[in-house]
This record gives C-alpha cells, structure tokens and sequence, in this order.
RNA sequence: GUGGUUAUAGCUCAGCAGGUUAGAGCAUCGGAUUGUGGUUCCGAAGGUCGUCGGUUCGAGCCCGAUUAGCCACCCCA
C-alpha cells in the first residue's frame, strides 16, 4: 500500500517551506508596520458558529469532524432512517474545520468585546479547509492572511488596506492591480435598471465578466430571470469607466450615491500618499460574498494567469449573527498559496541561500572528527549555521552530501591541520581552499554568510 | 454536485495492428578514485503495467465497472 494524504492537501519540502515563510513574513511585516496585532483562532470551531455563514454553498463545503465516542447513540433517528445526510449531520457532528478566518474573527470579537479596545485592527495567518474539489490553484487545505479592522466606519481605513496591498506586492516585486469598487454602487446600478430585487442574481453574473465576457454576462442575466431592457441598462453602466461618469449615472438612486461618495473618499485619501501598484476603480468587480455592504476589493497579479490573489471589502453587520450589533468592519485577505503560485511562475522567489547550512564540516578520523566538532560548538554558538557529517567516511562522501546539501562552505579537518590548529575552508562554487585557525575561520564565514 | 481527461520503475515519460523476456532519462546503490564534491565512464538493483471483471489462442494496449489524480463548471483564495 503505497503512502499518500488526503485529496486537496500538500506536503512541503525545505525548499517550499523556505519559500512560503518568505512570503508569510513579508506580509506579517507590513501588518505589524500598519499597527495590526496578531491572534490566533482554533483549526475546529463549533458547527453551529461556521452554518450558515456562508451560502448554502458554503455549508456544502464545510469539513465536518465526526463525534467521538459512541456519536449514533445520539444521532438523529429520523434522519438516519430517511437517509438524509444533511439533516443527520448536526447530531453526529458538532464541530467543523474553519471555513474562513473572517467569521472565527467575528466570533472573537464578540466573545471578547470587553477585552477590546476599538477599532480593534487584528492579523490572522492560519490555514482553512473547504470541502471543494480540487484545481489549479485551489486546494482543501490552505492558507489565509487576513487583516481586518473593527469598531470604525471610518473610509481611512479601506485606503489603509489598498497602502497594505500595495506594500506587500512591492516588496514582494509582484506588480498587481488592485481593483476597488463598492457594493453600494452595484445597489445603485440595481436600482437604477429596476431590479433592486435581484441584485444578488446581477451580481453573481457580473461577477463573471472576466471569465466569460459581456456577452456571457448579457446570457447570464436573462438566463437568470432579468428582463432584456434591465439588462441593457446594466451592460451601460458596466462601460463606465470613471467615477464621475458613474456619479452622474447612478444620481438617481440614493444609495448609489453614497457609494461612488465613498469611493471618492477612498481615492481622495489614496491621492495623499503614492503607491507602488495600480490602484484603479473598477465597475465590473462584483465578488459574491454576501456580507459586504461598503467597499469591495481584489488583487490580481500581473503577467499571470491566475484567479484573483487577495480580496476583501467592508461589512457593516458580521458580528450581527453573533449578537453584537451596530459593529462595522472592514477587511482583506491575501491567498497565499497563489502566490506563491504566480511567484515561482515569474520567478521571483530571491535566492534563499541565507535560510539554509553556510558550512559542513567534514573529518578523517575519529580524532578529527572530535577536533571538527569542538570548532563546530564554537561556530553555532556565534550564531553560524553550521553543521558536521556525524561519521568520518570517505571523503568523497562528505563531499558529496555537502554538494546536495548546497552548502556555500566546507572545512575540510585532517590531521595536518589539527597538529597546526588550523583548518581548511574550502569554498564549494569556486573550488578554492585556504588554511586558516578558528578566529579565521569565524571572520571568513561572518564576512561571507 | 456536474462534465472532461489521465493512471506503466522512487520521479518524468516511451511502448505496438492485440503477439516471446515491458524500455529510456533522472534519482538510488557499487566501482573507476584510501585528503576533495558538483562534469565523465562502467556496472547493479528496481515492475503482479491503479484495482476488479470481460472479450481473445493470447491484453500494458480493446470493452465494462471501480478507485485515485489532474483540468474545467458551480463557488471561491
């Protein structure tokens, strides 16, 4: 039976992992420089907090962890007996993985609400798990980084998260556009064609537009129970391409008004400060998430092919549910794991030599090897990565391990430089040796690592 | 949940109209080389061709089922 993991899940190896904290760090950087402060949330949640959050879709996609013990002793009789999984499965299983980072957020905040000083601005870097099959780019287990502030409606804080967007993609060297639109807008353009009571519907479909075009959007739309003239209006409106062309289009509607304010507000802010990526205004992004109510964005990498790399926008009422009212939120998430997709696509990981070993040290003898290892002791402990083959083997063997190991260094000790109380360094990319003694040999190995 | 596609050595893949003993590269191990690796040369080991069934004198190849991976849709990071 040969090993395998589950469906949708990854292991790493030291090169991946290497890379992956280069990215999480990158971005935990930018957080804590934003003044956000970290915490952390358990991988299961109680079922009855993840139900419900996420669309009947999303419910489908919830892991769900099987009761321990004897779980058909208070399993759902009728359930079971009807055969109706979706019905059975509260009372077999009262936990589940989280889904998300946003809702276990949300949980927090209203269990913690006295502990909270407000706006509360909170980091989380943890992995989720959706029940979806998986594809390119998409797996059952991954990783979110979410940066959210609540407890302020203030529109300062959706430029401070574009300014985050934007730091980390610059440091990262990734060029993105990082696209704004907001949801009120969509409400307006709604209400607007006379379909304020299918905007869910409208939005789903233009939503698409990058995938399947205008045209598919127009199909969409009708397909989905939109008269032709609403539709037309709607095609329009999605042209537009300025927010003064939208302000005057959408003049009529109330909320539509608000929401291009917002935006202005937003842009009047972002104006203030320069940016390394493009920021730009865009009608056509819709992203379903139900709980937006303000500002909506999305990041999508430039040159590659990839779905979008982060998200996020404003929610007035997420901890609603939870029973904490009138708190507002806003908040993006970066997805990792795509981009460390597209980054290793363009190439643009820096060469990681100064995470891994700087020098091996290889021996002779048992002697040597002893000698090896008390110069090794004094290396580690001023702080080089350091590292000595455990047996005195043949050397080519040493030598060989050093080479898979892409080790820079190698300190080759016989029993010529132990009578000396030297050692020779040899350096593995140019094939150069020199015999120096331990204060030597701790100013080459500081100079060069 | 729907559709497509693939499954042969540890990895990446060949394979023929259905026809003896299923191949290559890389990786592994040994040797050329008992104080020097990454390049070279020689050799070895490694497989019930995903699983089960069917057609056939004969199946890695054809048919059916099943499992798993990948890709796309729904949805999403």
């Amino acid at each position: 039976m040969p090993p395998s993991i589950p469906k949708g899940t990854r292991d790493f190896t030291p090169e991946q992992v290497n890379r992956r904290n280069y990215i999480f760090d990158t971005i935990r950087k930018v957080f804590v420089a934003f003044g956000y402060q970290p915490i952390e949330t358990p991988a299961m949640e109680n079922l009855s907090t993840l139900t419900g959050k996420y669309g009947d879709e999303g419910d489908k996609l919830l892991f769900k962890i099987l009761n321990n013990g004897d779980f058909l002793d208070k399993a759902d009789a009728d359930a079971l007996a009807a055969r109706d999984s979706s019905r059975l499965a509260p009372s077999i299983a009262k936990r589940g993985l989280r889904y998300d980072l946003t809702v276990p957020f949300a949980r927090f905040v209203v269990m913690y609400q006295h502990e909270i000083t407000f706006p509360f601005k909170r980091y989380q870097i943890q992995p989720v798990w959706r029940a979806d099959r998986p594809q390119k780019g998409r797996y059952q287990e991954f990783y979110q980084c979410d940066v959210d502030v609540v407890g302020s409606d203030s529109l300062y804080y959706e430029a401070e998260l574009v300014q985050i967007y934007d730091s980390v993609f610059h440091k990262l060297g990734l060029p993105v556009a990082i696209k704004l639109n907001n949801r009120k807008v969509l409400s307006g353009i709604a209400e607007v064609a006379g379909i304020a009571d299918r905007f869910v519907e409208m939005t789903v479909a233009i939503d698409k537009l990058d995938k399947i075009g205008i045209e598919g959007v127009r199909t969409e739309m009708l397909g989905r129970g939109i008269d032709a003239t609403s539709v037309a209006i709607i095609e329009d409106i999605l042209q537009i391409t300025t927010i003064d062309a939208l302000k005057t289009r959408l003049a009529a509607s109330e909320t539509g008004a608000k929401g291009v304010e917002e935006l202005e507000t937003v842009f009047d802010y972002l104006s203030l400060a320069p940016v390394h990526n493009e920021v730009r205004f865009d009608v056509t992004l819709a992203r379903g998430l139900s709980y937006y109510t303000g500002c909506i964005f999305e990041v999508a990498a430039k040159g590659a092919q990839m779905g979008s790399i982060g998200g996020g926008g404003r929610y007035d009422n997420l901890t609603g549910v939870f029973g904490l009212k009138g708190v507002s939120g806003v908040g993006v998430s970066f997805g990792a794991e795509r981009i460390y997709d597209v980054m290793l696509e363009l190439g643009l990981f820096p060469d990681d030599a100064a995470a891994g070993l700087q020098v091996l040290f290889v021996a002779f003898d048992e002697a040597t090897h002893r000698y090896a290892f008390q110069a090794l002791s004094q290396l580690r402990a001023a702080g080089i990565n350091a590292d000595l083959y455990p047996k005195p083997v043949k050397l080519a063997k040493q030598m060989e391990y050093a080479n898979k190991r892409n080790v820079p260094y190698v300190v080759v000790v016989g029993s010529e430089e132990m009578a000396q109380g030297q050692y020779t360094l040899k350096n593995m990319q140019s094939g150069e040796q020199e015999r120096v003694d331990l204060a030597g040999l701790l100013h080459c190995l500081r100079e060069r690592g």
